[in-house]
DNA sequence: TTCATAGTTCGATGCTAACCGAAGTGTTGA
DNA sequence: TCAACACTTCGGTTAGCATCGAACTATGAA
């Protein structure tokens, strides 16, 4: 019985859309005001006010004044990676596949998952290096081909590092805004720190967003073609 | 906004006291009747069924009719590992050091989590390993010691064919019931297949619960100790 | 000081949904 | 065929809470 009570008042805390609403706003990491907040609960001033107090007391966030604004943010890691889970199952169930994911564009585009590509453009990243035959995917294990082999050293990674260490090299991981896989592991990882060694892309500022350069862009481009 | 909606409406459901004791009644893996998910949750039954019809519409629960009964049972491992990880955030959150966890006492002490052994016992057996050098613990990064290799060997457990696998040796799972981390990965798996190799334990039938022997319950205990 | 902006508090309103009793459906056993 | 049981559906009541406008507080700028 107190299992279930803990259960549902937390979960009733999520379970009201204009805060669930907000706490998605703020799954990319930043920190909002209030105002911003209620635009995208599209409530009024006053009502995401009363939300924010039952959120902020319920422990879900966090509140920091900054002059005249109060910025708020998801209260830890461990409540970011709860709305994951729920998330990841509103998608298993929900047969509704009208574009799910987040609203934010450059997060949908390209984000961090952990320490590598996310989003659309990871999405893409990984098809096109299994058509490729870079990748071999066999149910859920994804191995290097030779062919992979040879074209990641040649783009620069030190694959023979990664070998016999704990860490799996190649990992497929679930996309939640797209529902597909992208390339997680050890050279998931590696690629994208290429990526921000070459200046093809950056991490946005206390964000989880990926920035690509133009130029990055087309170099991208580029690489999953030829 | 949509991203919003999806979280919100699964939430709302698991949001409501009634249907939060329902589904933390059946994290145990066993399937209920209507009559007795009423009862757990304190309702009559019209309004047991009410809740159980949207649970059901909601693709959380799944119900297999056997005579005149109906069977309620959770939908799948997903759903109840998202019921985990929220009664994770409650526990974190809740000062409340009142006894958290499953009222089912054999729950508590020792059950299966995905397919290691979680419950106190898994958390006394992660602790005996760290402490012993057996693991080396480093923030949320759990490696195998050289003695802890020596050690799984002579236990009778191939560690070499787990090496470059996708999945990982060793990984630490936070343990709802007590707060504490045990041992996942393929290693963790690993030690509880042995263990039921070994007739030390078993799964119950149909629910997730894990029966030590007597013999069994005393050779772990002295596993832990030298 | 005065004005503007950001946010909270208050009071009133209205809608949703949880709840129960009574009646209905379907299954089992006699 | 009838009675008992398990459960669902229906109708009506009630309580909670999300919502908003208006008034209030606090910070910053002129």
């Amino acid at each position: 019985m107190k299992a279930g009570t803990d259960l549902a008042q937390i979960a009733s805390l999520v379970g009201d859309p204009a805060r669930a609403n907000m706490l998605a706003a703020l799954m990319n990491g930043a920190a909002l005001t209030a105002s911003e907040l209620a635009l995208e609960a599209g409530v009024t001033l006053p009502t995401a006010s009363a939300h924010l107090a039952k959120l902020s007391a319920g422990g879900l966030m966090r509140m920091t004044r900054q002059g005249r604004h109060r910025y708020y943010a998801l209260a830890d890691h461990q409540v970011a990676g709860m709305l994951e889970v729920i998330m990841g199952v509103a998608a298993a169930l929900g047969p509704k596949k009208v574009l799910p994911g987040p609203r934010d564009n450059a997060m949908r585009e390209a984000r961090i998952c952990y320490d590598h590509l996310a989003g659309e453009m990871g999405v893409a990243m990984f098809d096109a290096f299994v058509e490729r035959d870079l990748l071999a995917v066999n149910g859920d294990d994804v191995a290097l081909t030779k062919r992979g082999t040879a074209f990641f050293c040649d783009f620069g990674i030190d694959l023979a590092a990664m070998q016999g260490k704990r860490r799996p090299v190649c990992r497929a991981c679930l996309d939640w805004s797209v529902r597909r896989s992208h390339l997680a592991g050890s050279l998931g990882a590696a690629i994208f720190e290429r990526f921000v060694a070459l200046k093809w892309a950056r991490r946005e500022k206390g964000t989880r967003i990926i920035r690509f350069t133009p130029p990055g862009r087309q170099s991208f481009a580029l690489m999953l073609r030829d």
